[in-house]
DNA sequence: AACGTGAGCAACCGCACTATT
DNA sequence: CAATAGTGCGGTTGCTCACGT
């Protein structure tokens, strides 16, 4: 557990050469570059291997803070161009929404909060930014981290009482013969309402031999650790959405916090004196 | 003490959506 | 209205450290 009072200031911009990533999607590189795309996509690369990248060093911290105090939370781009930090606007933005955000708490979940993400998973699935909204502190990928350890876990315990039976298959039996073809409650549901397939992914975990391998999405493994929690005792309702929902009081209680959900914009507490930000790591 | 292994977590990637020009 | 820039989000990767052997 560590605690570092950031004390904003004293820190002054270099004027060495930055360059804001250029956009790397595919949005841009491939709509709007025609001709010289090859060249642009080249000096694009180019630009990316000037980029700092990896692990954040406490002065870059000092210099991100700073700025964004300057700045706001926006234009991250522009942010990491004028503050010389030589790193992506990606880049400034997740630093500080996962790590120097004012208000962030790290370290262990308490068991309300596991509880809480585990009901809003049952809920929304991996829509973890929204889980997040609902946990004031937690960052999504905090969220996300814990929710992987936590099926890993899960998926080695059920594997160890799996092994001495000789089919993998499971009570819920939902797991699709095709690979192709998932079951509808693996489907994702996208932003603009279309279904997504949550594909295969290294998190796919091997069951079996080779030959018939049994390839075990955690996607999967999910939906099986959700049929039995709901065997353990959570009401699960299907939503009209896909998503699944557990009757809560908890939610009742999130939903009526100020920390609004769904497309409604939320507040974070901000400190009143400098920065604190505490972590148990 | 040295080594291997796995959990935890920070950071990156790529896609999709939204805002701006 | 189309093109572009900016942002958000979910998935994935890889590093570090604690722990067991």
């Amino acid at each position: 557990m560590f605690l570092v009072a950031i004390n904003v200031g004293g820190v002054v911009a270099s004027d060495q050469p930055s360059g804001a990533e250029g956009k790397t999607t595919r949005t841009t590189i491939e709509r709007g570059l025609g001709e010289d795309k090859e060249e642009a996509k080249l000096a694009m690369a180019a630009k990316k291997e000037e980029m700092r990248r990896g692990p954040w060093m406490e002065q870059e911290d000092l210099q991100l803070v700073r700025f964004v105090r300057l700045f706001g939370e926006r234009r991250w781009d522009y942010l990491a161009e004028v503050s010389g930090l030589n790193r992506s606007g990606k880049s400034c933005r997740l630093r500080w929404v996962n790590y120097l955000h004012p208000g962030l708490r790290h370290g262990r979940m308490t068991p309300e909060e596991e509880h809480l993400v585990l009901e809003l998973h049952a809920k929304w699935g991996n829509r973890w930014s929204r889980i997040a909204r609902c946990l004031p502190g937690r960052t999504d990928n905090e969220i996300k981290n814990y929710w992987r350890t936590r099926m890993r876990k899960k998926a080695q315990e059920r594997r160890m009482s799996t092994s001495s039976s000789p089919s993998p298959s499971t009570s819920s039996s939902n797991i699709s013969s095709s690979a192709n073809e998932p079951p509808p409650e693996l489907a994702m549901k996208k932003r603009d309402g279309t279904e997504s397939v949550a594909v295969g992914s290294s998190l796919a975990l091997g069951f079996g031999t080779n030959e018939g391998v049994m390839a075990y999405s955690m996607d999967q493994i999910w939906d099986e650790i959700a049929a039995s929690d709901r065997v353990s005792g959570l009401s699960t309702e299907e939503h009209k959405d896909g998503a699944r929902s557990v009757a809560s009081p908890v939610w009742e209680h999130c939903s009526a916090s100020p920390w609004r959900v769904d497309d409604e914009e939320f507040e974070m507490p901000t400190p009143t004196d400098g920065l604190i930000v505490s972590s148990n790591s």
